[in-house]
DNA sequence: TTTAAAGTTGACAAAAATACTCTGCTATGA
DNA sequence: TCATAGCAGAGTATTTTTGTCAACTTTAAA
């Protein structure tokens, strides 16, 4: 079990616009650079985020993404609803003809029990969490070096 | 984010093992035909279930597969860390040097937090559990019909 | 008003992972 | 001794993921 690249990609590209929340907007190409991602690639899940409400693009000279929200009412778990889709641990939750009937309760409720964990999670890290995660972080850093 | 067939066959399979702990073993044809499984592809999960240790063969006619330990020892986590390796859901967690170094504290951290929790959820839940949970789900379900 | 930067769209394709399928064994209990 | 059932590994088909590309539209700045 693991997020695909999308959902990897994704957050981190989101988490640059919310470093740079307040400022110019940043370009596709700016970000792809800066997380070596593929620009045409990173294109796709901008198309996905900005659909979402997620992000607002800027055209023109000098355009870019920003993100619509303060970095505080954006979560992780918005990120991945969009990029990875709502997570389905295992079709049979929404879909409960697939499941054979013997073991339909006992593994149904498995699945959801860990479904709605994963989202607890998500749903509780913000972007904001996550900048401020890294600028302790980077201060400790600092610290440890000596400066 | 979702389990691939081999979790969730898997599960089911060793669910099936649960409900029968402590009786004839099993066969590989009886537990494909219960859960419409393919048999072929059932035998190749059992491989791996087997080289773990989580179950016991019995060659012969007559044979099949038993629970190496009785129910309340064996978590779901266990079976999927067999089947679908270990929960990874970035590989950076692991690898470091995969990851551009600027956001690299921030996403790792977030990787690591998911991945704990469903780690939590998975290792805390046992196959009794699941039994408990089946056979107290088939007991309402009697009582509503009115049984 | 021209132009270049930047976003938008959708088709396409390579590559990897997944999900089986099949064949031919070997072991074992009735 | 033979039917049953596990064991092992190669092979294949399908799906998903990941990424590429080309053509077009919008917009800001010169």
């Amino acid at each position: 079990m693991k997020l695909s690249t999308r959902g990897r990609y994704g957050v981190k590209a989101m988490f640059e616009l919310a470093l740079n929340y307040g400022n110019e907007p940043l370009s596709i190409k700016t970000i792809s650079e800066k997380q070596n991602i593929s620009e045409y690639y990173l294109e796709q899940l901008f198309g996905s985020l900005r659909k979402a409400g997620l992000v607002k693009s800027i055209r023109g000279a000098q355009g870019g993404y920003v993100l619509s929200r303060p970095p505080s009412e954006v979560t992780v778990g918005d990120i991945l609803d969009v990029l990875e889709g709502p997570i389905e641990i295992s079709e049979c939750i929404d879909d409960e003809d697939n499941c054979s009937r013997i073991e339909y309760c006992a593994t149904r409720l498995l699945w959801i029990k860990i479904r709605d964990s994963v989202n607890q999670v998500t749903h509780s890290i913000t972007l904001e969490d996550m900048v401020n995660d890294y600028k302790s972080m980077n201060i400790i850093t600092s610290i440890k070096r000596g400066e």
